[in-house]
DNA sequence: CCTATTATGGACCTGTGATGTCCATAATAT
DNA sequence: ATATTATGGACATCACAGGTCCATAATAGG
């Protein structure tokens, strides 16, 4: 039950994509510097944000990548989902044992809760638990992220007064 | 990103073990039958819900299981952990490089946020978003599923009447 | 047109953890 | 004493995270 490591990578390259002072397309080898990663696998997990559309690349000389869209278009959960997958985090194994062997524990001839969908109540509560997580994860945007960074006073050195 | 199978029995298991018509200790044969899972991979989910003091288990004939606290003072939560473990699901890989680097560029002498304790941003968000679902999961007890399942006229059967 | 640069996708490798099985041992009731 | 039941260790298997390497395509600059 861990996020994987490309989640962490690529929220932190879109994080650095975000920057105020960038110029167009940021190429590989900044980023996967920036981040201690190789080019290699960088490279894979860029290409799956581009094949979901958070950025667009640009290959060749000073090629490279940038936004797709404006950063506080690109929730948490856009970044976790393209990761990670959309599957669910709970499933319980064998809906007809399950929930219906505790529903209607010896085969009485009701049809186990046709109309609501034999919904497993286990399942039910975990996915519960799962939409409170992604909701969370949607109110917080990568333009979010940077503006905090910014308030609490980083980047001034950038801007090489 | 998903929950092991072995939550998905541990949850169904308790459940059972606290349902209302309990002769006292109910054996692996049962529980594997009912969750349709070798005995030999449920007593090791049983031992491990054993060491962390949610079931009392006794050896020996007539032997098995039962709920070592209240029902409804077994939440999902501590279900989980016991079998996903305590650690947190997402952790920065490594802190000195990347809040660092985003927050004070290039080495301007402060120090970064020395108080605050150098907290990762993407981490922090990721942090909150985990507590938003412990909060549920806390929320959520065997005996409130068992409630529901009641509720909706599930084990009448089990009363032969 | 030629070359250097940069992204892409396929093939491959490795370690780890989830999911089980099997067996010897200990404890308990009859 | 014997049957029953839980426990723990040792293994086996398999999928997947995490990562490398290389051939190919696209693009900019000379």
């Amino acid at each position: 039950m861990q996020y994987s490591k490309s989640t962490d990578y690529a929220l932190h390259a879109l994080l650095h994509l975000a920057r105020p002072e960038l110029r167009n397309n940021v190429g590989i080898k900044e980023l996967s510097g920036m981040l201690e990663v190789s080019e290699s696998y960088l490279s894979k997990i860029m290409s799956k944000l581009r094949q979901d559309g958070l950025v667009r690349a640009v290959p060749g000389a000073n090629g490279g990548y940038e936004l797709a869209r404006p950063a506080e278009d690109i929730s948490f959960l856009d970044v976790v989902q393209v990761i990670e997958g959309r599957q669910q985090m709970f499933e319980c194994s064998n809906s007809r044992s399950r929930q219906h062997r505790l529903l209607a524990e010896e085969e009485d001839g009701r049809e186990p809760a046709p109309s609501r969908g034999s919904e497993c109540l286990v399942e039910k509560v975990m996915n519960g638990a799962e939409q409170q997580l992604h909701q969370y994860l949607r109110e917080h945007t990568i333009q979010s992220v940077l503006d905090e960074a910014l308030q609490r006073g980083g980047f001034q050195a950038a801007k090489k007064r």
